[in-house]
DNA sequence: CGTATCCGATACATGAATGTATTCGATACA
DNA sequence: TGTATCGAATACATTCATGTATCGGATACG
């Protein structure tokens, strides 16, 4: 009998049901920023997405299934994102000491601008502590961003002529969990609900600049 | 008629309702951090506690509101082994350079301490993303820590003769920064389920230590 | 010793989210 | 044009957590 064994199995893969996918993964990023994974239903997601449910499980197993499917194209979108950044930055760079700030400045305004993808990274830390498996996927992310932002950094230094003080790894690390640390602290501060403004003392992107200047000096070559 | 408006409406303070109280929240800490806030039913907690649901409701209106009173007793508890931390530390060091990595090390052993702990906060961090009210009690608690852990090193290296080059909120500022996203890696790269283990490049902490001596220098008094 | 009060247990009603089984419609293909 | 296949909609059964209302027991107090 013909069983079809590798053929019937696999659901299909045509373009219609590639753009169900896009646009539930589209939904779900707003609806799981807004309300966290847990607390969104699937009900919510197909709603903004414009399906019904019976879309959703015809093209996920479950939500848990769909959040790893859109973490993963999010971080590539992000890494991308970074390359380009890289790219479009560092031929205009001429050589010297200021660009060392813009290009920090940069960055950080990258790593800053989406509040949504913040919270999307800080429930997949948290699914990470969780989980072994989710947290192999999110190392690797992290992994794959410091690199990619120690690449950039370097290349940007080299180009303005200083070289960095110490291991690139742990400085570019540096440099990530301390913008993070500013942008989470300029994130929450910005909606406290009652009157009073993030009056505290949020540290100024400037610093970290300052923490650039600290660990950079000229290369003697 | 006597309607005893602010005898009757405060409910109980007996000593065996703080108990119970107690009871709770250290399941609840337990259960929250082994499935997060949300995954946790009320009912695990109870059970966990020794208790039924009806003492839970009795003592507490919701489980974000048990959520709350949880992080509020963890903070204080965390901010006064902070400082019972800098008390016995600081007496007994020696003036010299190394007693600074000596602190250093210590802080981080504490900070590393509990995975458990490491959870709350990530979570309390999460959902202070989407409620300026929690962000208002979240970033009390991280400033509260800043500033615990600023004057903890300031005493210190002063006393080994010592000072910081640069903003010294900011130094502490980056060494929380940094220690907690050692920490994180880590903690999540050992519990990867599979084979490997994490012979990425865990940072040391050793590299921390380097970071301090980064920004420290001679006090020429 | 009896009684009242306080606190936790039990039982129940409700609402919400999930996942599945089935149906309907459109598109491709003969 | 008819038919088969694929994908999304609908309807349903089920599970699960919540919150409340009521009951029972223990302790304190007269």
């Amino acid at each position: 009998m013909s069983t079809d064994v590798d053929t019937a199995p696999a659901v299909g893969d045509s373009e219609r049901r590639r753009r169900t996918r896009e646009r539930l993964m589209d939904a779900a990023f707003d609806v799981f920023a807004e309300a966290g994974v847990h607390t969104a239903s699937v009900e919510a997601i197909c709603e903004r997405a414009g399906f019904s449910r019976g879309a959703f499980y015809s093209n996920f197993e479950s939500k848990e299934e769909l959040f790893f499917a859109l973490s993963d194209r999010e971080v590539d979108k992000t890494l991308a994102r970074a390359t380009d950044i890289a790219r479009e930055v560092f031929p205009a760079s001429a050589p010297n000491g200021e660009d060392v700030a813009e290009v920090v400045r940069t960055m950080i305004q990258f790593v800053r601008g989406e509040a949504n993808w913040h919270r999307i990274v800080a429930e997949y830390r948290l699914l990470a502590m969780r989980s072994g498996d989710v947290a192999t996927r999110y190392l690797d992310f992290t992994r794959r961003l410091n690199e990619r932002v120690g690449d950039m950094l370097e290349t940007i230094t080299l180009g303005a002529g200083l070289r960095f003080v110490g291991d690139i790894r742990l400085i570019s690390r540096t440099l990530i969990a301390l913008s993070s640390a500013i942008t989470e602290e300029q994130m929450l501060g910005g909606q406290s609900t009652d009157g009073r403004e993030t009056e505290g003392d949020p540290l100024d992107f400037e610093a970290i600049v300052a923490y650039v200047h600290l660990v950079t000096e000229p290369a003697i070559d």
